[in-house]
DNA sequence: AATTACAGAGTGATTAGTCAATCTAAAATT
DNA sequence: AATTTTAGATTGACTAATCACTCTGTAATT
């Protein structure tokens, strides 16, 4: 139907428009009459969609986050060992990063601010398990070195940050298909049994 | 002079007050008269020594890097051989990081704020080249993985990160020594040749 | 006809920064 | 030693701008 593309299509470029200045600017300095203005709607078409500011924020990681997800462990359930597993999952969040980088900082911004609405702890637990299963897995074979489960998490989503972060700042290496396969290389060392 | 110290008192105190309101609440939500109220001075006076908000902020991070550094750093020239180097300047590290949360909190909120003033960029790059040389000096030795110096500062850097939030969440590892060494033998493991 | 989408002017609260006035203490002058 | 001068520290009321959000009316859709 026409008047839901239009719906969704408003809701939709109030929420690029919102990740764009949000991105730039930081959530406080962005004023939501310039996230209508940037979305060319009206100032009160946005508390249409979105009843706070707030609510527009948690909304915008959500669906972020829900995206983020679905892209990265796409496939990697059908994958036989561990490290092919891994493999994938580091590729697909490495790829999801620089085809989205939008996406990727404002994640990241959104977990690094204080005063986070409570709602998103929930939100933030929601994949782990996905994560941790494939650590236990890793550890039970003998693959992976037995340290915490969530302090190799921890780690690695750390490093994960890290070679994504250098790779925005060395774009000549983002399609670089040696470099990146020496990143992972390096990457699972660290995580890896000798 | 008693003129002296109390100059530098309330100054002090201005610095203090904003460091913990901006770690609770986030630089744009800490309006500067809330920071006048935590320092028990005149909104006039944050003024008088700050000349504008960004100011003050870009004071405080200066600051408590410039500290950061010198702690972290203390004694790490003496030590003879690379790991032992990089193991002091490890436990440096995560050291200042727990005794002083807030600081840690406050230099890793700043970093991935955006909108950040120019005269930053110089300031980050001040005491690189130390952390460059250690990396560099490693490689040739052979001890350290032959991976591009900033790629492994990079990555280092936020694997520090890493350990250090997972301690903050996780206060009964904070004394624990054996804990602490293995988390520091899975960091030299991953920079180090086999 | 009823409901929902949308617009944009309007509002009260909050903000960073100003300013004129006062205070303090040391330096200069007597 | 007593005094005046000077410079900077300190104050808090004030302002102009900005903000999140509301409200009322209109257009579109069902």
């Amino acid at each position: 139907m026409i008047s839901q593309s239009k719906l969704e299509n408003k809701r939709e470029r109030i929420l690029l428009a919102a990740r764009r200045l949000f991105v730039n600017q930081g959530f406080h300095s962005t004023p939501t009459s310039a996230i209508a203005r940037e979305a060319s709607v009206a100032n009160g078409t946005l508390f249409h969609y979105f009843n706070t500011k707030e609510e527009l924020i948690n909304t915008l990681y959500k669906e972020t986050k829900r995206s983020f997800f679905t892209i990265t462990t796409a496939g990697v359930e059908n994958e036989k060992n561990i490290k092919r597993k891994v493999r994938l999952l580091w590729y697909n969040t490495v790829k999801w990063a620089l085809n989205r980088p939008q996406d990727f900082l404002f994640i990241q911004q959104y977990s690094n601010s204080p005063f986070i609405s409570q709602l998103t702890q929930e939100d933030i637990s929601e994949h782990i398990g996905f994560y941790y299963d494939l650590i236990d897995q890793g550890k039970e074979k003998g693959t992976l070195k037995d340290i915490p489960t969530d302090l190799m998490y921890q780690l690695t989503t750390y490093q994960i940050y890290g070679i994504i972060n250098y790779l925005f700042q060395h774009k000549e290496f983002q399609n670089n298909s040696t470099y990146l396969s020496m990143a992972f290389e390096f990457y699972w060392e660290s995580i890896a049994t000798k």
